[in-house]
DNA sequence: ACGGTAACCAACCAACCAGTTGGATGTCAA
DNA sequence: TTGACATCCAACTGGTTGGTTGGTTACCGT
């Protein structure tokens, strides 16, 4: 067997850290703008490593970007029954997380679409049409188009925040940039989803004014 | 006076096509990515008239910046009256011009709100500003932070299929990228935001299902 | 003790790339 | 025509960067 298999495997260990640095560096920079060397010292570790357990840098990006991607699945719970809490969850966790959000940013604009794949590209179909699936049953309606765009839908709206933190700040003031006004905000997106999917908009402003 | 100042004006006609090509390449690319070489050599151009025109690839990227939101402000309406027509066209415009999206996405990835200001700040902020006093004005209310939250989720739904057109794809099929997809996504997003805003969602079903 | 695997390290390299320079070219005012 | 001035451009530069190499040390199962 290999050497160091153990609980304090050094191996895995470099490895892990390797990666966290390469997360942080690359949410902040991007491929291009991350440095290699940056990432070994920000690791404590040596940059030829990266090259023995992950090849290049791109390879390091997409190793990356896998593990960010488990770690939102794991951490969501499905639409489910209630698309407005779903919504509610989402936004949370991204708020909370910036960096994986900028990381999946960096990742739509580096894989633009058409020819080459996304890295875990059928991992992520699956992951959507549980969603979809979900959704579905709980509206108790067939899991087709019209659900998938719903669940997509939603999945903007809370991540949008997190998207564009500064056109948030331009728009609602330096308030989006507090706890009540992530909260206000969070809020008003509950509504808005309620009011659009369960028809509960009872004098047409519910969905826009808070509850002076 | 200057040399060359009549309509032919080669030094206008240089900064035009370099503005154009560095537009291109930075949406391709972003700030990192973006090659100088590259800019030059599609505006058919030497590469020292970018320096002698903008100072520096960064303030060449913040004049493309300037120039796109121009674009985006001269283009589309108000939110006016009806929040969902805006949506409308606000969607189609971004449909439409995909680069746009891209070069906002990369400018805030690039400036990361907190200390450094983005360029063309309080134009900005004059525009937001705008757009909820017009959509508050639509809806007959007074416009403070919860219209403004309304106008944030509003734009981020436009342009959402646009920023991650990948996961639009993931979640809705190969469709997404067909002209009756896009078209069905609009009226989807159409009927989600009168749903929500106007609270007319009979069957609560209505912001869900198309129309089969 | 031994053999295999991996971590470590320092120097190295070739390509790349933002930014510069110095002179050639063209245009206008006089 | 001439002088002044701005544009244009090919070649250059120097620092940076992704990636490599070769040799050494540490660990572990057998």
């Amino acid at each position: 067997m290999s050497p160091r298999k153990d609980a304090k495997d050094p191996t895995a260990a470099t490895k892990a850290a390797l990666l966290e640095a390469a997360r942080t560096e690359f949410a902040a920079y991007g491929v291009a703008g991350a440095r290699v060397d940056r990432i070994a010292e920000r690791a404590g570790v040596n940059k030829e490593r990266i090259y023995g357990h992950f090849g290049s840098k791109e390879k390091l990006f997409d190793t990356v970007i896998k593990s960010a991607m488990d770690e939102v699945a794991a951490a969501v719970a499905l639409p489910g029954k209630d698309p407005a809490e779903y919504v509610s969850n989402l936004f949370d966790f991204y708020s909370t997380h910036p960096d994986l959000v900028r990381l999946l940013m960096w990742e739509a604009l580096h894989y633009r679409g058409e020819d080459d794949l996304l890295p875990g590209q059928e991992l992520r179909v699956d992951k959507c049409r549980s969603k979809t699936e979900s959704l579905a049953e709980g509206l108790g309606r067939e899991p087709d188009v019209s659900v998938a765009r719903m669940v997509f839908t939603l999945v903007g709206m809370a991540m949008w925040p997190s998207v564009m933190p500064q056109l948030a700040r331009i728009t609602v003031g330096e308030e989006a940039a507090t706890p009540e006004g992530r909260e206000a905000l969070r809020e008003h997106l509950v509504a808005f989803v309620r009011a659009a999917v369960e028809g509960r908009a009872g004098d047409g402003l519910s969905a826009v004014g808070g509850r002076p």
